[in-house]
DNA sequence: GCAAATTATCGTATATATACGATAATGAAT
DNA sequence: ATTCATTATCGTATATATACGATAATTTGC
């Protein structure tokens, strides 16, 4: 987004939101991967299974593994998760540097 | 979303995501909310432009009136804003007590 | 009452998201 | 080499998201 002008000032607001660009784009982008609740609930998993594999995770959810494999394609790409391959099966992984980003712009401009 | 079962643990997690039923529902539409770049540019306007009316942020967007609309809408339905008339006009302003609601989740779980 | 201003809603077109089963690809084990 | 296990990708169907113009609804000002 762009906007077409600029702007003045309000009394006491209650978050800045001071972040644009690349920063924002990112950002944007992290909230979507976490604007899904099957995703939001594999981060859930994650946090207490870090290192597990694809599959530990289509066990616990109602969902067809091609499904699962779309979401965790998604949460990598938004930088919330690694994959890397563990044998024949993938290893998932938190992305820890990008949710420790994640949550100081938040701190920030929250 | 709903797990098979439940969760041993890991040495070190990055964040909690200790997080559960309705809060968690809350939680993840307030992230569909910004998950979005018009939403967001939206969200940075009101900050210094809280009170605002419809057609200032219209102004300000190259999108139809009626796009912009529906944003605030989303925006309004996932307790980010509140519209209130103003004569003819409807004005916009920050739904405080949501966003802090938010901030105070995301610290505690990231 | 009538016209102008402002905004929300409707209808709709198109893109993206989300689900599935089937299949392909890769590594492990025999 | 063949089979098994694991996962990603493909094709596809359907729902949701997002955009637009047109229209309706409401308020203001005359």
């Amino acid at each position: 987004m762009e906007l077409k002008t600029k702007a003045p000032q309000v009394d006491k607001p209650c978050c800045t939101l001071d972040i644009s660009g690349a920063d924002q784009k990112r950002l944007v982008e992290m909230f979507d991967g976490l604007a899904n609740p099957v995703r939001f609930e594999i981060m859930k998993y994650l946090v207490t299974h870090e290192g597990c594999i694809t599959g530990n995770i289509v066990d616990i959810l109602p969902l067809a593994q091609s499904t699962v494999s779309q979401h965790l394609a998604v949460l990598e790409k938004t930088g919330w998760i690694r994959r890397s391959p563990e044998g024949a099966a993938t290893s998932i992984c938190l992305q820890r540097e990008n949710i420790a980003w994640f949550r100081e712009w938040i701190g920030e401009i929250f």
